[in-house]
DNA sequence: ATCACAATTTTACGCGCGTAAATATTTTAT
DNA sequence: ATAAAATATTTACGCGCGTAAAATTGTGAT
C-alpha cells in the first residue's frame, strides 16, 4: 500500500536503490540477481506496487514469456479440463499461458497460429484439428515456434507429442466387452475430422480379428464438432434401420456415445448389462459427463494430467534450452478401463 | 507473397510511399484515412507482408485494441459457448478478444482482472463469479477499466449489465408444471455461488405463493462449481431420505439437473410426465447437453445470443464514446420454455 | 591482506511505434 | 479559378524497457 505509485522501472530504481538494468535482470530471472539485491527489490515492491510494462518488456526481449495453448474445440469440456491444467502448470512454470480455441474450424486453427505468431511466444502447445488442419500452415508455424502437439498428432510435426495409445485402449475395450457378452459394432463417423478416431477405428478392427471376431462398423455422417447430435441422429437412424447385429455398441468416443445414449433413450431401449437391458454402450476418453449419463457411461479414461504435465515440461526444456529437437520425439499414454452401468 | 519482407513501419513507407505518421493512422482506424492512400496501403500490404508490432502498438497508444473476456468457469458449456460468440463479436467489432476463466476460485477472478489490468484493455466484458468474487476489488476495476458485466449481476457495478430475467423465467416454468401435473419442489444449493441462484429460489417461493401453493425446497450442500455432481449426490440424498414431497422437481440449474437424473436413475425412478413415470424434472438454462439427457432436460432456454450481442455492443460504444455511463443499465431478457421429456 | 571472480552500476543506444506541431498538398465548395 | 477545408508529410520527441560495454563494487578463498 503505497501513497505514491510507481510509473516505471526507472522511478523503482531511485526509490529501491537498485539500477534500472539490475532491476530489468530481476524481472526477468528473479534467481540471476544476488540474493541481497532480490531482497532489496522485494521490500522495495511491497511498498511501492509496480509492475512493468508488459508491452515493453515484450517488444523488446529476445523471447516474450508467452506460452501459447490452442484447443481445437473449447465448449468441450474435455478440452476445457485439459487446457485448464495446462495454464496452471505454464503459470506455475513463470510463463503467460494465451489460451485460443479454433472452433472446429480450419480458418480459426488457422487465425490463431497467425495471432500467436503476432505474439512472438516463447513457445506454443498444439492440440490440432486433425484431418481438417492446414497441414503446410502448421509445418511454416512449427518451423518458426518452438511447437510441442498433444492430444492429435500429424505427421510428425512438433518437436514433440503427447497423446493417447488409441490401440491399446480400443483393444482394452473389445476385450473386456467381448469377455462379459456380444462383442462390440464400432460406433463413428464416416469421415472424422480427428486421426485419433481412424487409429481407434483402425484398432478396433485389429482388435477384433485378433479375437477371430469379424469386425462390424456403423459410420454415419456429419463433420461438424457437434458430436452429440451427430451420435444422437446416427443413433436414431442405426437403430430403427436395425443396423445393430449385436447387443454391444462401442462409440468411437464419449460424446458420440452420449448422443447415441439419448437414442436409444428415444427407441425405449434399455441400456446397461444386466438383465432387461437390450443394449450395452461404451464410450472413449472418460468425458466429463460422462459419469453422469444414464446409465452412467462406461469408458477409456485418459490420462489427461499426465499429457498435460508431459506437454507443458517439454516445452519449458525447449524454451530453456534454446535449441530444436533434432527429431520428433512421441510420447504415448495408456488408458485406463473405467466400467459403470452401461457396458 | 514477397521475397523481401518488410520489417517495421518504416520501410512499409519507404516501399509504399505513405507516410509513417499516415500508416500508423491507417492501422489504427483504415476509414481515417483518405480513400485513395486506402487503396496504395492496401496495395503495399498485398505484396509486402507486414502486421504492426503489437507491442510497440499497444505500448504507445491512449488505448489499446484489447477487450477482455472474464467468465467464471470455462470447462461450463454454456459459458464456453457464450464465450465463442462474444469473442467472435469483438472481432468483427475489431478489437481483440483475450479470453480469461476464473475457474469458479475467487482468486483466480481477482488474478484474472490484475492480469487484465495489466494490457490495459480498452474495455471488459465480465461474468463475474457472485457471491465468491472479491466486491471491492472488482469495484476497483470497474472504476480503472470500462466494464460492462453479463450473466451474473454485482450490485450496480459495471456500466452496464445484461442478462436473464429470472423472476419471469422461473414464474412461466413454475405456471407450466403446475398446469401439466403436480406442483414442483425447487431443488437447489443451501449457499450458491451464484447470485442468480438466490434469484430463483426467491422467483420460486413468490410464484408459489402466487398460485396459493406451498414452496418447498431442498437445499443441498456444495460449494464448488462441480455441479452435476452436487447434484447427484443431493438427488441420491433427497431421494433416499424421502425429501420428494411431490412428483415434479425443478432444479435450479441444468447442471444441478443433469446430477439429478442420474440419481434418480440409479434409485430406478422413471424420469418423465408419461405414464409409468415416477418423477418430472425441470431445469433451466437450457445448457447444450440438455437436449441429449435421458430423458431430455425441459428447461428455460436463454437468450445468450441476445445477451453477448447486447454486451458486446455496450462495451464497444462506451469504448467509442470514450465516456463513462453516469448510471448502470440493466437489461434483462425473457426466458423461454423448452418442452421435452422430462417433465 | 590480496587476488580472482562475480555481480552491479553507469552510460548509452535502440526497439517500433504513437503523437504532436508545423508545413505542404490535395480535395471540395464557391 | 480561387479560397477554404480536409488530409498528408515532415520533423521531432517520447514511451518503458532490453541490452551491451566499460567501470566499479562486492564476494569468497587463499
Amino acid at each position: 500500500m503505497s501513497e505514491s505509485k510507481i510509473r516505471n522501472m526507472e522511478e523503482l530504481a531511485s526509490v529501491s536503490g537498485i539500477s534500472r538494468p539490475t532491476l530489468s535482470k530481476y524481472f526477468n530471472d528473479p534467481e540471476s540477481v544476488r540474493a541481497s539485491t532480490r531482497k532489496k527489490v522485494e521490500a522495495a515492491l511491497e511498498t511501492y506496487d509496480y509492475q512493468p510494462n508488459i508491452y515493453a518488456m515484450n517488444q523488446n526481449r529476445r523471447l516474450t514469456k508467452n506460452i501459447g495453448i490452442v484447443v481445437p474445440y473449447l465448449a468441450d469440456p474435455f478440452f476445457a479440463e485439459i487446457a485448464r491444467v495446462i495454464e496452471n502448470l505454464v503459470i506455475q512454470g513463470g510463463f503467460r499461458p494465451i489460451l485460443l480455441s479454433s472452433h472446429g474450424g480450419t480458418g480459426q486453427e488457422i487465425e490463431n497460429l497467425d495471432s500467436l505468431r503476432s505474439i512472438r511466444p516463447a513457445g506454443v502447445l498444439l492440440a490440432p484439428l486433425g484431418r481438417n488442419s492446414d497441414v503446410a500452415a502448421i509445418e511454416r508455424f512449427c518451423a518458426d515456434v518452438p511447437t510441442v502437439l498433444f492430444d492429435n498428432s500429424i505427421g510428425d510435426l512438433g518437436e514433440a507429442f503427447f497423446g493417447l495409445d488409441n490401440p491399446q485402449s480400443i483393444k482394452m475395450m473389445v476385450n473386456y466387452l467381448h469377455e462379459t457378452g456380444e462383442p462390440p459394432i464400432f460406433f463413428e463417423m464416416r469421415t472424422p475430422t480427428n486421426p485419433n478416431a481412424y487409429k481407434r477405428r483402425n484398432a478396433y478392427i485389429e482388435s477384433m480379428e485378433a479375437l477371430d471376431l469379424e469386425p462390424k462398423l456403423i459410420q454415419i455422417e456429419g463433420d461438424t464438432w457437434d458430436f452429440e447430435d451427430i451420435g444422437y441422429r446416427g443413433g436414431l437412424e442405426a437403430i430403427r434401420t436395425r443396423q445393430l447385429t449385436t447387443d454391444t455398441v462401442l462409440c468411437s468416443n464419449d460424446r458420440l456415445a452420449i448422443g447415441f445414449l439419448a437414442a436409444a433413450y428415444e427407441c425405449g431401449l434399455r441400456v446397461g448389462s444386466g438383465t432387461g437391458c437390450a443394449l450395452r454402450v461404451a464410450g472413449h476418453d472418460d468425458h466429463p459427463y460422462a459419469r453422469f449419463t444414464c446409465p452412467p457411461l462406461t469408458t477409456v479414461a485418459q490420462d489427461y494430467s499426465a499429457i498435460a504435465t508431459r506437454s507443458v515440461e517439454a516445452i519449458l526444456k525447449l524454451i530453456e534450452s534454446g535449441e530444436r529437437a533434432e527429431q520428433r520425439d512421441t510420447t504415448l499414454f495408456e488408458g485406463t478401463l473405467i466400467k459403470r452401468a452401461s457396458a
